[in-house]
DNA sequence: TTGATAAATGAATACATATTCATATGATCA
DNA sequence: TGATCATATGAATATGTATTCATTTATCAA
């Protein structure tokens, strides 16, 4: 049985609690291809645009998304790597039988 | 832009939700590999036996791990293959320097 | 049976947090 | 400068949830 010790057990559930909320999750989606500024975030997603602020603001904290002034609008997109290669893998997750196998 | 639709964000932020707890996540990572009882687990990771017990419910009802009765002593382990997946791709991100790339 | 061990369950609680509303900040353009 | 647009911020709230404690259920051994 491998342990993982607790304070990299709190890093990584840190990123998980970020992603593990729909709203986020979505953001982050709508992130993961090219930059996007943050009304239209609000806009695709029907949030709030203050909502969508918020969370923007956790995301950046935790380095899952940067973000660059282009004028009045703002522009975020994923910075992580390996947030697309987790999506993606559970992305297929949900559509794939029970019994699935390496 | 990526659009998540709503009903898959839900599906998916569920699982992420469970595993962005550090309890468990570690009990989850416990039983990557083998099958483990409860109170080992409870041992192991210094977690009461009701917290474990009631963390394992909802990781077995999401089917993230599956359970069966050897004795007195009931053995959980992961049931889902992407989990490892995941869990190794993000184990690896908090380890590495920031300007990684695919 | 009885006693002991292992796990599950339910109630209670303290704490976290997602969302909204109102407002402030900052940039652009007339 | 003032007006407008885009985003950030802060307070308030309602809801969710991680954890504990006490108890119950289930299994095995004597």
């Amino acid at each position: 049985m491998t342990k993982l010790p607790e304070d990299k057990a709190v890093q990584l559930a840190e990123i998980f609690h970020l992603i593990g909320d729909p709203s986020r999750l979505r953001i982050v989606f709508a992130c993961l291809e090219e930059p996007v500024c943050v009304s239209d975030i609000a806009a695709q997603l029907s949030l709030s645009q203050s909502l969508v602020s918020h969370h923007l603001r956790l995301l950046k904290a935790a380095r899952l998304l940067d973000s660059e002034r282009r004028g009045q609008q703002i522009f975020y997109w994923a910075a992580d790597q390996h947030i697309r290669h987790v999506l993606n893998d559970m992305a297929t997750h949900i559509s794939e039988p029970d019994d699935y196998q390496d």
